[in-house]
DNA sequence: CACAGGTTTTGAACGCGTTCAAAACCAAGC
DNA sequence: GCTTGGTTTTGAACGCGTTCAAAACCTGTG
C-alpha cells in the first residue's frame, strides 16, 4: 500500500561511505560527494546539538534549517523526514558504545564482569541524550517506523551490537563450556536483554538514571547465574524449549534466521 | 516544569460513572450529565468509528468534528488531544477482555490451560483493532504520555487486566502448592507477559495474527512449566533473587507497592 | 421579564511537519 | 561562449493538531 519513501535523495544507497567524505590529502574534496555530504553532516550535527539543548519536540525543522544557514525544504532534500535525522544518531551512538565499551572490557574474563562492563558503557554513552531520547522513543516504537530497532533500517546498528554481545561471550571464561548452540544464540539473546534494560532507561526519571543503574547492577549476576545454571541436565528439556521458542519465533522478526 | 494538562474539561473526575447516563425510567435525563455525556458520547463512538474505518492518523480531528456534527473546538472541550480519545477506548477493550475470559474460563482447572484461555481471549477481543492498534501504538509508548500501559492514568485498565490473571491463578489447581509469597507476585508477572504478547502482537504482519497466535500456544505450556518448577528446592535462590528484583525494581514502576 | 454565572459551542488563527514546482547552480560537450 | 542534463536549493503553500477569545446556550434568582 504506502510505497517506501526512500531515505534520502541525496544519495541512493548511503551506506557505506562513513568517513569518505574525509578531507583528502591535496585539500581538495570528491566531485560528487564532497560539497553534499558537507551539507549533509551541517544538517545532522546543527539538528542533534539543537535536540540536546530543547528536546526533539521541541525544535522544529524550521529552527534546524535556519541554524544551519540553509532553506526547510533543503533539509528535506537529505532527510526524508524529521525521524530520519534520529537514525544517523542511533547508529553513530551503537558505534562509540562498541568502541567504548570493547576498550572497557579489556583485561576481564568473568563474564557477569563482562557482562557489567558491557550494559554499563550502553548507560553512560547514552546519559547524555536521557531526555531527548525518552522524547523520541515513541518514534521507535512504531511497528511501521523505520526507526524501530527491530525493523531492516537499523540492521546496521543491531549487528553492531549483537557483535559486541557475542565479543562479550567469547572473551568470557565460561565460553567453552557452553553447548555451541547455546553460544551461538546468546549474543542475540543478549541484545534483547539491553532492549529491555533501553525499556526500562526509557521510563526512569531518577536523576543520573540512578535507578536503571542499580538495576543492571542486580540483573546481571542472576542472567549470569542464569547462563552457567544452564549447562546442568536437568534444565537441558526447557532450555532446549526455550531455544526452540526464540529461534522460531524471535529471531526471525529480527532479520535473522536459524543458522 | 510541565503542568498536568487536564483529561477533559467537562468533569471533573470521569472515573466512576460508567452506565451513570444510562436512560433512567422516566425516560428523563440527569440534569449536569445528560447532554454533555451524550455529546461526550457521540464523539467517543464517531472516533471509534473512524480509527476502524481509515486508521488512526489518517483520522483528521476536523472529519471526527464533521462526522459528529460539531465544531473542533467543541471535540477538544470534551477531549484534552487526540490521544485522549484512545483511552476509554482502551479501557473499555480491557473491560471486555475480562468479561469475555472469566466466560471462557468457566469449568477448567489446568494452570497451563487457563493461562491459554485468558491470553486467547484477548487476541480475539483485540483483533478487529489490531490495524489502527499498531499505529497508535507509538503513542502508548511515549513514556510521558497519559497513555502508557506503565501510566497512572492507565491504573483502571491495569487493575482489571491484573485482576483477570489473579482469577487465572486462583482458579487453577495448582494455586494452593505455591509459596504465598510468589502467588501474591505472579498476577502481576502475568500481566507482564501480557504486555510482552501484546508488543509482539502489534509488529505480527501475518494475516489473523497467526504467528502470535503460534508464539502463545508454544510459549504458555513453557511458562506454565517455569511456574511448576519453580516449587521445586533447587531453584529456591534463584526464585528469591528474582522475585526480590522484580518487587524492587519492576512494580513501583508501575504503581504497585510490596504489600 | 431581565439579569448573572455557569456550561457548552463556535470558528478563526497559530505553529508545526511536509510537499512541490520552480529557480539556481554546476560540470561537460559543442 | 552557449546549451544541456543533472544536482542542489529555495520559499510559498497545504493539511494537520491545537488554542482561544468570543458567542450561544442554559438555569436558576430578583
Amino acid at each position: 500500500m504506502d510505497e517506501q519513501k526512500g531515505s534520502t535523495r541525496g544519495m541512493d544507497d548511503s551506506a557505506q561511505d562513513q568517513a569518505l567524505g574525509a578531507e583528502l590529502p591535496g585539500g581538495r574534496a570528491r566531485p560528487k560527494t564532497g560539497k553534499s555530504e558537507q551539507t549533509r553532516a551541517l544538517i545532522l550535527e546543527t539538528a542533534m546539538r539543537l535536540f540536546q539543548e530543547r528536546g526533539y519536540e521541541k525544535t522544529t525543522m524550521r529552527a534546524i534549517a535556519a541554524e544551519a544557514g540553509i532553506s526547510v525544504g533543503n533539509t528535506y532534500y537529505y532527510f526524508a523526514s524529521k525521524e530520519f535525522l534520529i537514525q544517523g544518531f542511533y547508529d553513530g551512538m551503537t558505534v562509540e558504545h562498541a568502541r567504548d565499551a570493547t576498550e572497557k572490557l579489556h583485561g576481564h574474563t568473568e563474564f557477569a564482569d563482562r557482562l557489567y562492563i558491557a550494559l554499563g558503557s550502553w548507560l553512560d554513552c547514552a546519559a547524555p541524550y536521557h531526555e531527548f531520547a525518552a522524547q523520541f522513543f515513541r518514534t521507535a516504537a512504531d511497528p511501521n517506523s523505520s526507526l524501530s530497532p527491530f525493523a531492516n533500517e537499523s540492521h546496521r546498528a543491531r549487528a553492531t551490537a549483537v557483535g559486541l554481545f557475542r565479543d562479550v561471550l567469547t572473551g568470557s571464561d565460561i565460553a567453552p563450556k557452553l553447548d555451541p548452540e547455546l553460544r551461538e544464540l546468546l549474543p542475540d539473546l543478549l541484545w534483547l536483554h539491553l532492549m529491555i534494560i533501553v525499556l526500562y532507561w526509557v521510563f526512569d526519571h531518577t536523576p543520573d538514571q540512578e535507578r536503571t543503574r542499580e538495576f543492571v547492577r542486580r540483573s546481571t549476576p542472576m542472567v549470569a547465574k542464569v547462563v552457567v545454571l544452564s549447562r546442568y541436565r536437568v534444565f537441558r528439556p526447557l532450555v532446549r524449549d526455550v531455544k526452540g521458542l526464540i529461534q522460531d519465533f524471535i529471531l526471525p522478526t529480527i532479520g535473522r534466521t536459524a543458522t
